[in-house]
DNA sequence: ACCTGAACACCGTTCAAGT
DNA sequence: ACCTGAACACCGTTCAAGT
């Protein structure tokens, strides 16, 4: 029994139990243990287990910072672009879900719409504002893959092991002498570092377009 | 029984599950009927469910394809990049695999030395290869995130929803006018379109910053 | 509307045994 | 090494029933 169940509740109860455990750890018995109620009690407020999970994607993506209004549409990119990633380093366990379920409440889209307030504010017309928000959305999101999923370090990955190796270290230097060169390089990289490089690269074409449009971005 | 088993045998047999009844819908056993075996046959060969995604994902890898070897590196990272695009375009129920599992087996990784391969031959130095690759590994998966997972296409998403609407598009329109004015130019952008715009802008810093390091890009 | 308890139709994987 | 069959310890969700 405990609290009164709530969406709201429900929710945050599903994100404290898989930023312990990990999604795959969630099962909808555990959380209704953790709530203690029967498994059950959960469907009166969501349909299935996948609305769950969507509700949790909503609770992180409300996380999300908003950036001050008075700022360059530059920095306000910078501003959001960051939080959304640091908020999935807040959840490591969780920060997939970012990827599988766009933001839809209220709450989690409010820093969508200080980015687009942002962009028409410095003369963005909607098509310019659309396009540049899905490429840094793309960015965003693969950079998501990229860090969190520890794209680049075989080793954080689940431990899946044996068939990862099926080649051993000398084969793969007479055929891939490339691959051997730079892996090391890739692995020693600055993820910050790097995801200000490609966001800067992005910004940078943004900026071009809008000036060669005729304005003063 | 039918064919004698092997690794590859199963992960094929696997991604034709797949992309028959998608990634959910793929079960060691019902795998097992269709190869013909016990269900406990396939971990002879993989150790785990994990393992065999990942020899999954290694087959998807394995078909995108090698650009020519005399093509300037701009038009090598376009080749490469449409193809990945082009491989999960083929796969869309496994495509979630490719975010997930990165490329290690040699047939896999036969494209990412090619990649490299381009970049170092163009002048490119062992850090600004292994900083391009992942700026361009980012904005990849994340457009594999977006067209494949239906970011900016709700209708199409797995039906979860309920809790989905759980805002009318009256009180939407008041408390988030610019989403509400931009949503549609979003959803009637072509795909194709807009993955080549964000392509172009980190080909154009790519190209900028080489020769700004002094060389003839 | 909200919640329960039992039941259904599944899972991945371990284990002992066979070849 | 390769494969089987039974069993273990789980799942998400339906359903009938209670308040």
């Amino acid at each position: 029994m405990a609290e009164k169940l709530t969406q709201m509740g429900i929710a945050q109860a599903a994100l404290a139990a898989i930023d312990a455990d990990g999604i795959e750890g969630l099962s909808m018995r555990k959380l209704a243990q953790n709530l203690g109620s029967s498994p059950m009690a959960v469907y009166t407020y969501f349909p299935d287990k996948d609305a769950l999970l969507d509700g949790v994607a909503q609770l992180l993506l409300a996380e999300v910072d908003t950036p001050p209004e008075d700022i360059h549409w530059r920095d306000a990119m910078r501003f959001i672009m960051r939080s959304v990633r640091h908020v999935a380093m807040r959840h490591p366990n969780a920060s997939r879900l970012i990827n599988q379920f766009p933001p839809h409440t209220p709450d989690a889209l409010a820093f969508v719409e200080a980015g687009f307030r942002s962009f028409r504010r410095a003369g963005f017309d909607e098509l310019s504002t659309a396009r540049c928000y899905r490429a840094l959305a793309a960015y965003s999101l693969g950079t998501l893959d990229i860090e969190l999923g520890g794209y680049f370090s075989p080793e954080t990955r689940t431990i899946t092991s044996e068939t990862r190796d099926s080649m051993d270290t000398p084969t793969a230097a007479k055929l891939l002498p490339l691959v051997t060169e730079i892996t090391p390089t890739l692995l020693a990289q600055d993820d910050a570092a790097e995801f200000e490089y490609g966001l800067e690269l992005l910004l940078d074409g943004f900026a071009d377009a809008m000036s060669r449009s005729g304005r003063t971005a």
